[in-house]
DNA sequence: TGTTAGCACTCAAAAGTAATGAGTGCTAAC
DNA sequence: GTTAGCACTCATTACTTTTGAGTGCTAACA
């Protein structure tokens, strides 16, 4: 059988009217809302026909048709039309974002925000992971008798400093040490300074220093292990109540709260996501998120890619507003921690 | 009319079997559960006593009784016995601390996610608040040509720092406008600086500075602000789903979800609340909790209040188990984070 | 005088029943 | 190939009945 034009015609109609109102279209109602010149009774056949390639389901007999996975994936693929942004969005979000720019953390938090409020959706975002970053500074600095911090800047992400109690401990060793730690870890990568033996390299070696060491080392693991964690930002999740098919339905409402509430496993999901702006529909995910969407986007700092930003919502969500303004978004945000040539 | 032993003792058992059960409580299935040598024709006139003094009542008249939050007032401040809670969970709690030892954030975060585990309520805690605390310390670090990092370190509270984008520069020059900041802010707390003018400290005084400080100091400004908001982290929200009178009213679901993402709002109230171990009760709280209690602590670090923790559940929480771990942990924070004398 | 058995009454919740209506599939005529 | 007609399906809604846990009241009892 084929999928000719007017079959492909009734099955965007469907699916338009079903991400609309979330209930099953029925050719009558089909035949009224979109006036396509044909009876009911045409439709039905068409629409049975679709049934039966694999683009339609039913949930009953005596209901409306539903779109499959299978119709989504068509339309995301080849039948929606990516609106361009209307000027006035597009303004509103270059302005929220511009209003952190330079601080990178605020951005990513701000980014989710809109997101959520642009697309009545859940909306997330993960500030960059750290781990092929190279380290791009080390330093130790005395705050008081028994304190010290530490800092650690990478290449791109998070800065990270930790303020350290230790036991006293003089000046000129402490400049030793974070010269030493800056000798021997600076412009490696996280992931190539955790699998060095760290502990060993004070130890062994430095008898001056080891005290202090003590008190600094294992800390110094810590914050790095502590980088490659990613934060994660959440927004919206209370949208989902707006959805009849979650506000009439407590098991899959609680199933989403258990799902996002696993902050690791989302996590997970979200940085293990292929690069560009990505859609995966109901079944292409995991089995917990089976009867969600996602759509994703990465963006960049000073042109590598480094973190990622979407939204989760039900399948029937309005896939071609809301790619637009997750892609315009992240595309925003890349440009404005690009590196400016011409400064 | 007088609150007898007997009366206190019906009080007491229909309160533990709604706190258990959630069901509205009858005078058979009372004296069946708790034999105390009454009839249930007596434990119905005491019953309607109690609802007359405000401590009962009913739902509907062929429902059985349900405490009133004067009731659970008079539980919580006498007629509970605050248990003392059993070694192994102590040793429990004090196991999960002290893995994150010297690391507050990461204590906290382990702090609310136990909580949250122990009490099968949704817990939450707040970071420091560092608003009345002393700058301790100010650098500003040269990382390449157009990145210096600004770091600034308060008495109490989380360590602060940011990456900032700036025109080229020379190191004294940055080692300058470092050391005029020190000069000028270091030992006043985060409110007064905040209070001062600081753009005019430099923008009049030192011209050959100009530069430099037009790109930091905006973003001093702008992390200190962002110094005096405290982080929240929640956990265990999807517990709710376990209660019978959420997981049976989506209504009562939603508007517990809509609360719980109003961050600033939760944040404010729990800010607010009073030091020590405090317990609040439905309509003692403001509108939107009305059906909830909280209860909460504080912890200390190096002998100040800093920081709150504690749970929000449905108000026929357990009150005594569930103030016995929060205490617990509180304090086991608060000694983990105490200065050591003997040092 | 406090306690209790007995009884009529109440009412939410559960179960059963019927009506409604949007939908389908099939067939026969256009 | 298209469509009107019709029998059939079935979730949803409304209505009714039954059930049972509960109450309040009264009268008798210790």
């Amino acid at each position: 059988m084929d999928l000719n034009d007017r079959k492909l015609q009734i099955l965007q109609a469907v699916i338009a009217e079903f991400i609309n109102t979330g209930e099953p279209v029925g050719s009558r109602s089909l035949s009224r809302s979109h006036d396509m010149g044909i009876s009911p009774a045409t439709i039905r056949n068409e629409m049975s026909d679709l049934e039966e390639m694999g683009y339609l389901t039913h949930p009953h007999t005596s209901a409306g048709r539903i779109p499959s996975d299978k119709a989504y994936r068509l339309y995301v693929d080849e039948l929606m039309n990516e609106s361009e942004l209307p000027e006035e969005e597009k303004q509103a979000i270059s302005h929220k974002l511009s209003e952190t720019k330079s601080e990178l953390d605020s951005t990513i938090e701000h980014a989710a925000d809109l997101l959520s409020q642009m697309t009545n959706l859940t909306s997330f975002a993960i500030a960059p992971r750290a781990n092929e970053s190279k380290l791009k500074y080390i330093n130790l600095l005395p705050v008081d008798e028994t304190t010290v911090v530490l800092m650690i800047v990478p290449e791109t992400g998070k800065v990270m400093n930790k303020a350290l109690k230790v036991s006293p401990y003089t000046e000129d060793s402490l400049e030793l040490l974070g010269k030493v730690m800056t000798h021997n870890y600076m412009g490696k990568t996280l992931n190539a300074v955790l699998a060095m033996d760290i502990i060993n390299d004070f130890t062994t070696d430095m008898e001056s220093l080891s005290g202090l060491a003590k008190d600094v080392v294992p800390s110094f693991i810590k914050t790095l292990e502590k980088m490659l964690d990613v934060d994660l930002y959440m927004n919206g999740y209370s949208n989902i109540f707006n959805l009849p098919e979650y506000s009439g339905n407590m098991e899959k409402t609680q199933n989403f709260f258990r799902m996002l509430e696993d902050k690791n496993r989302l996590t997970d999901v979200i940085v293990n996501r292929e690069s560009g702006v990505v859609v995966t529909i109901g079944d292409e995910n995991s089995e917990d998120m089976k009867d969600c969407s996602l759509i994703t986007a990465d963006y960049k700092v000073n042109g590598k890619l480094v973190g990622k930003l979407g939204v989760i919502g039900p399948k029937r969500m309005k896939y071609d507003e809301d790619t637009s303004v997750i892609k315009y978004i992240s595309e925003n945000i890349s440009d404005t921690f690009e590196i400016k040539e011409e400064k």
